[in-house]
DNA sequence: CGAATAATGTAAGAAAATCTAACATCATAT
DNA sequence: ATATGATGTTAGATTTTCTTACATTATTCG
């Protein structure tokens, strides 16, 4: 199920950072993104930002180059793997917080002692990054 | 425990991105700066960078700053709040794993089927925002 | 009351990061 | 041996962030 499913869209990540955590260059990127194999939003002043998701989406284009697939290939293979999640999860659940409502959850959340230094491990995704 | 503690700490985040996250303006996530209640790092090119740690203080910051306490309270309340964690947590557990390790963990996972679309909410951090 | 202080706003000029577009390189496939 | 695919490199323009300095506003205190 998936009430949560609501911010590895976010787009918080300049390229720079990007570049970093992909271990690819810029050139590679925007090559990705020309191929529409990623689609980042833009600032007003058309800047890049990536989100978590677009940064696994590159994780994953990376690795399939690696293994002799080419762009064509990869854009087929998302295609595909896509329309998996589209019929699973059939549209707009609705699930968007505004950014205040955010905020507003997370202080609580912070203000509140004693959940300091979790650590369980999630599987699967880019937070493994963080936490 | 915690063998996975590692990446709040990783300086991800322009300034501007941190701006709306924690709904600030410049000029005061700088005057927090200055005044030492966050320290972010810097590219070499001298620009902030922020982590997920730096986001959770710059909203604990507003929040109390919302409650009439100063700059200079905060900064006691947060040396306080910080021994704590500073004593049941030793020293350095060299829990570092490099960006290369990290990256290989992570194409390990996402290229693994059937975990997509989990959603168990963690509670009391900015992983909120993500997944 | 009137002057200090604290927190934030605003502006200017410089420097860094990113953008697009064009051309170069290098391997692979035809 | 020539075309194509993926990436490198460069140039010039634009956006974003930086520091510094001064302005504003509310609050505290003598």
């Amino acid at each position: 199920m998936g009430g949560s499913e609501i911010r590895r869209t976010m787009p918080l990540f300049p390229i720079g950072i990007v570049m970093q955590l992909a271990d690819l260059t810029a050139r590679q990127i925007r090559y990705y993104e020309e191929h529409e194999l990623i689609l980042p939003t833009r600032t007003e002043g058309n800047r890049r930002l990536f989100s978590l998701n677009d940064i696994d989406r590159l994780l994953e284009i990376k690795d399939l180059l690696e293994q002799g697939i080419n762009i064509a290939g990869i854009k087929k293979i998302f295609a595909v793997s896509h329309k998996e999640n589209d019929e699973v999860e059939p549209v707009a659940k609705k699930d968007e917080l505004s950014d205040e409502e955010l905020r507003t959850l997370l202080k609580k959340e912070m203000m509140s002692p004693g959940n300091r230094n979790r650590s369980s491990l999630r599987a699967g995704d880019l937070s493994r990054f963080f936490q």
